[in-house]
RNA sequence: GGUCUGGUAGUUCAGCUGGUUAGAAUACAUGCCUGUCACGCAUGGGGUCGCGGGUUCGAGUCCCGUCCAGACCGCCA
């Protein structure tokens, strides 16, 4: 037997008690003649106390050899300490140790493991599992697992059946890149990696699963970001017999209960931000909400006073900093600096001051008087507005980042608070210019507002909505078609040929003659709903095993190259 | 594909306008220490300054290229 308690568990009331802990050696504090070990495992540390003149020498030996994450079992009696600890839940008992054994060594770890790491980014990666030891990680990965386990609870009790669906699947062209597999038996032919099992979800609802979730791995073969992975998780749901309300208030119901279980945080009731809203207000179609200073648009207004970059606009948006005139000069050149790099690309940035004394200045007051300046920006005393004009999307997601931006330094996203809303009524289709033809906004499951597509089909509206917590897109989802016919005029309208669409997606168009109801789900980022509760902007600290930011695994060293043999068998050829 | 930032001891970093033997903290090793808990004190070892090329009397420092890492843009139905 290694253990009788773990290294969290030993209180007051095991005073006396012979114990047997297992772990690793966090710290060693040697006194000479006393020595104190703290003994780390999952549940948290013991501390052992080895004192020179009540202990066998063999013991001693062993206790002086050890070093930083040796795994070794101990025998001893709990005593109450003399100095205690409050700092820890077992800082009132120490172990007197009075057996030891070394089970197994350990080099000295490339950083140390504490919740304090002196190692970066890099090394933690590549000795992953040594990251993992800190508590920091631990309790990340602790936290996702009950998150995980309630959403399966709560989704149970209300009639969510869990099924698995395949990962060997078809590779399509439409959305993002597919990770392919080449079958060996099947020679010249590949596999894909589902981006999502929505086409199987779908299935399983004309198969009369009218509730189905599955918290599953979906695979995506573009760039990564800080909350972007190649294969993440998502809690992928779908429901029979339902419309786009019943969808959110279903949903609305988890997140919020979500919140309430973990953080004891009740959320507001989402409210509802149609897209094209959520543009103008905010820039984004992932606004967040928790502070104001929402867009003005003085597109009109402004023009006709002579300032050439005004008039030669098509849109001028700006919003107001309350508190903002008391920026210094150098603090809005940073601001200028910030959103004139390429990611941004604005050209430049108006500011309009309007000081507690009631003066006006600003970068345009050549062209506009301190009265006229005050009545486009409806400013109060006080307020700083910065102005941005240009093409309307550009202008408008240029200020959209600023605005993000301002409120990050201004420490407006307060970690406390979370804001959950539900944007709506997305186009069905986007125009692509590069490709000249329309792009499914959502996919090209996704049903238009009334099952109807307009004349114009870039003016139809589809019945699809968001998820954002916080300005973080966790979810998204969509009534879909169950018609054949109306399925068979999207992938027309995506410029998909009768054949390739019977190709690629027949089997789905088939199943819709069968009796298909109507239907609609949504599927939540997983990684992204945990890290945005414990206000992470990163995912990878919730995943035990990531990839780096070009998508490689730098401890198991992957992608890798293969075997020619390998390759002969999946007859390819390497350029 | 692009923009930006970084790469110096095991680790995290400092190293100014180029100048003599490249530093600190921490980790590690040894010794001392009878109540520590980020223990303390003393001593010690530890460097291809990412790599390649160039400028120069002289390069960690400047220039070019390249690799790696991170953030972002494009991309992410």
């Amino acid at each position: 037997m290694y253990r009788t308690h773990n290294c969290g568990q030993l209180r007051k009331s095991n005073i006396n008690s012979n114990v047997k802990l297992s772990g690793w050696v966090q710290r060693i504090r040697d006194k000479g003649f006393l020595v104190w070990i703290d003994l780390r495992d999952r549940y948290g540390i013991t501390q052992l106390f080895i004192d020179s003149e009540k202990t066998s020498s063999e013991v001693i030996k062993t206790v002086k050899s050890l070093g930083r994450e040796y795994v070794i079992s101990v025998s001893g009696k709990v005593a109450e300490r003399e100095s205690k600890n409050d700092k820890i839940a077992t800082g009132e008992i120490e172990v007197l140790v009075n057996s030891i054994s070394i089970l197994n060594k350990a080099e000295t770890p490339p950083f140390t493991i504490e919740d304090e790491t002196d190692g970066g980014d890099d090394l933690r990666m590549k000795f992953r599992y040594l990251d993992l030891r800190r508590n920091v990680l631990k309790d990340k990965l602790i936290f996702r697992n009950n998150l995980n386990f309630e959403v399966r609870k709560y989704l149970k009790d209300q009639g969510f059946i869990d099924i698995e669906t395949p990962y060997l699947i078809k590779s399509t062209p439409e959305g993002a890149r597919d990770f392919v597999v080449p079958s060996r038996i099947n020679k010249n032919e590949f596999y894909a990696l589902p981006q999502s099992p929505q086409t199987f979800k779908q299935l399983l609802m004309i198969s009369g699963f009218d509730k189905y979730v599955q918290i599953v791995k979906c695979f995506r073969d573009e760039d990564l970001r800080a909350d972007r992975q190649p294969e993440f998780t998502q809690i992928d749901c779908e429901m029979s017999f339902v419309n786009q309300e019943d969808v959110l208030n279903t949903f609305e119901g988890m997140v919020k209960h979500l919140f309430k279980t973990f953080l004891n945080y009740n959320l507001n009731d989402f409210t509802r931000i149609p897209f094209n809203v959520a543009m103008e207000k905010y820039g984004s179609d992932k606004p967040d909400t928790r502070f104001g200073m929402e867009f003005f648009n003085i597109s009109e207004a402004a023009k006709g006073n002579g300032f050439k970059i005004f008039d030669d606009s098509e849109a001028i948006y700006g919003f107001k900093i309350p508190n903002g005139s008391e920026f210094s000069r150098k603090i809005i050149d940073s601001y200028t600096d910030w959103v004139k790099r390429p990611q941004i690309g604005a050209l430049g940035l108006i500011w309009v001051k309007h000081n507690e004394d009631g003066t006006v200045k600003s970068s345009i007051d050549k062209f506009f008087s301190e009265e006229e300046l005050k009545k486009l920006t409806k400013s109060n005393p006080g307020d700083l507005s910065f102005i941005i004009s240009g093409k309307k999307n550009k202008a408008l997601n240029q200020l959209g980042s600023l605005r993000v931006e301002v409120a990050n330094r201004l420490g407006l996203r307060k970690n406390n608070e979370f804001e959950a809303l539900w944007v709506t009524d997305f186009a069905l289709f986007e125009w692509d210019d590069e490709t000249e033809r329309f792009h499914s906004m959502h996919h090209p499951f996704t049903s238009p507002v009334d099952g109807i597509i307009n004349d114009n089909p870039g003016d139809t509206l589809a019945n699809a909505y968001d998820l954002v917590i916080n300005g973080n897109e966790i979810g998204g989802g969509s009534i879909r078609i169950h018609d054949e016919k109306l399925q068979e005029q999207v992938f027309s309208i995506l410029g998909f040929s009768k054949e390739e669409a019977r190709n690629q997606f027949g089997f789905l168009m088939n199943a819709f003659k069968y009796g298909a109801p109507p239907h609609g789900g949504i599927a939540f980022g997983f990684d992204r709903l945990v890290a945005v509760m414990n206000n992470d902007e990163s995912i990878r600290d919730y995943i035990a095993f990531p990839k780096n930011n070009s998508g490689k695994d730098v401890m198991i060293d992957s992608p890798s190259s293969i075997d020619k043999s390998q390759l002969d068998e999946l007859n390819i050829k390497l350029k």
